[in-house]
DNA sequence: TCGTCCATGTAAGCGGTTACATGATTAT
DNA sequence: ATAATCATGTAACCGCTTACATGGACGA
């Protein structure tokens, strides 16, 4: 339970739009708590409910009028008190990784294709996460207090990306090297 | 979608109970793929019905019956067309993060608790799979083609435990570094 | 002309969590 | 005594996914 604390946080940096921020999750917060438009429309409705979001109708020309929403004080204390309270349990639900687990079902090499176009994926990810730190974060906002968490976080998914890269290989190398031995037996 | 086919691999290994399978999950799958027992003894009757897996029932003295399972034919060609169709997403939802992302709400000291913390709890799970390495993947049996998937996947948990435990590390230092130098102001 | 962007939602259904329930056995 | 282990489930509810719907503006 806790779509609504990303989207407080994601309030907190700046207002905006259930399509806005729809967007702006999938560049940040997005990377360690997936949303879909669906989900957020309906949590920001129930937050008005609430009372911990307000939003003002702001019509437009030539494109529909939208919703810019904001945390009310109440929703302010609400994350504070979200924020004392002891974290729950990361959730991680990876079929690859299940599929690798059974993988004496098909040819080896099957699986070796399969965790190359993985590996592939991985990099781009990983290229992805650079660039925001080559673009987003200067020496000067890393150090920020207002930015500096944000950082750390795009460390984490950097980092960890890095680690994907470094078992991949191990693990291609290890099939590579058992099907050539095989090849010579 | 896919309890059902991390169950079917579960059971394929060995048959087992529903009870019996939910911690041997606890143990491998699960590393990957969490559940409950309420939701795996769902799944099994509902797999039961479809035709993918059967039990026999076994009475004991002084335990309740037991149902064992295991996959049957057609279960096992559900399998392999799972594992032929492209893996969808991975799913990961880490309320530490999120909260991290929004650290400047608490005290710098309260997030390096929180923090150190963090970093106790992964050097354990670090610990319980280099455990698990040790007693139940020696030489020949991390070579073995039977065992050898479930042992990159075993590599795969340690890989990134230690990414995270060298993350926790990064943040923890310039945290604190930046915290003496502001004293020092 | 076709797709994408902007901007909002509804509805059905599945997947998952939390709480509750039973009851004998064995270990602390 | 008390808690944990073995072994099964039901029920209510919430969270999340998938599919569907609208409609004008704008670029390829």
């Amino acid at each position: 339970m806790s779509l609504r604390h990303a989207l407080l946080v994601t309030l907190l940096q700046n207002e905006g739009t259930g399509y806005e921020i729809t967007k702006r999750f999938d560049g940040s917060v997005g990377f360690f708590w997936q949303a879909s438009h669906q989900q957020i429309y309906k949590e920001l409705a129930k937050m008005t409910a609430e009372g911990y979001v307000t939003f003002i109708r702001v019509e437009q020309e030539g494109k529909p009028a939208k919703k810019v929403y904001r945390v009310t004080p109440q929703g302010h204390s609400e994350l504070e008190r979200w924020m004392a309270e002891p974290v729950s349990n990361v959730s991680l639900r990876d079929p690859f990784l299940v599929k690798l687990y059974a993988a004496d079902l098909v040819p080896t090499v099957d699986m070796l294709t399969a965790l190359r176009g993985h590996r592939a994926m991985h990099t781009r990810i990983l290229d992805t996460y650079r660039d925001i730190e080559r673009n987003h974060f200067p020496a000067h906002v890393r150090t920020d207090s207002k930015f500096r968490y944000a950082y750390f976080t795009l460390r984490n998914g950097i980092i960890h990306e890095e680690a994907w890269l470094r078992w991949a290989d191990e693990v291609i190398t290890t099939l590579v090297e058992d099907a050539s031995a095989v090849g010579r037996e």
